[in-house]
DNA sequence: AGCACGATTAACT
DNA sequence: GTTAATCGTGCTC
């Protein structure tokens, strides 16, 4: 176990898939009130350019969009089904839009903060969504953009124990409804088997 | 100005 | 397995 270090924008400056892959098992931190709350990503999307129709950015730069378009290293926050908020880090050169979702972590820091939010669901259940987590770091339209690699950043990733790729499953990215081939299928979504953290069904350890 | 739909979730049958 | 909730976004008229 390395001392773990901050990504810096070069991590997020690399191939959209590559970024996804590699941030399995990197660690996801909030600061609140100098408290730290996050903990371990378990899946993830790539999301990248203008040509995949599974992008927001097939239709271009729109005022949603243009956070894509920007720098690698902030994040992409976005509103959906008129309640949900999703988490993604603007990956790529500036110019290129690109993005990967995090769609999962599992609790390491701020349990308490965690459970106040996320109580009235089973532990297992905390974190296992892109809306979900979230609800569980309150996150939402004020952190679009946000500069994740500041030096005074309060929303950032640290490097973590990597996952060997026999833990590692890919797949379809999920959640489509009206999106085409080969993008309905591409396997640009990745996740750490169920039981690597987790040792409970119902996530107490 | 109006419309169809969504990178989801929780609560039902 | 099915469905309501609930509204910003992008597209058409």
């Amino acid at each position: 176990m390395v001392d773990p270090i901050r990504l810096k924008r070069s991590f997020f400056n690399q191939s959209t898939i590559k970024v996804a892959r590699d941030l399995l098992g990197a660690r996801l931190v909030k600061v609140e009130n100098g408290e730290r709350i996050g903990g371990l990503i378990i899946e993830a999307e790539a999301y990248r350019g203008e040509t995949d129709l599974g992008c927001h950015a097939k239709a271009g730069i729109t005022p949603r969009t243009k956070t894509m378009y920007g720098p690698p290293g902030h994040a992409y926050v976005y509103f959906t089904y008129g309640m949900h908020w999703m988490l993604n880090f603007v990956t790529e050169r500036e110019g290129f839009p690109a993005a990967v979702l995090i769609r999962g972590f599992f609790p390491t820091e701020g349990i308490q903060v965690i459970e106040s939010r996320r109580g009235k669901q089973p532990r297992r259940y905390w974190t296992d969504g892109p809306a979900k987590l979230c609800q569980a770091l309150a996150i939402d339209s004020a952190f679009n953009e946000y500069d994740l690699c500041a030096p005074d950043s309060q929303l950032y990733v640290e490097s973590g124990d990597p996952i060997p790729e026999n833990y590692v499953t890919t797949g379809p990215r999920v959640g489509f409804n009206n999106v085409p081939e080969p993008w309905l299928s591409i396997p640009w979504r990745f996740e750490v088997v169920p039981d690597y953290y987790y040792k409970d069904a119902d996530g107490s350890a």
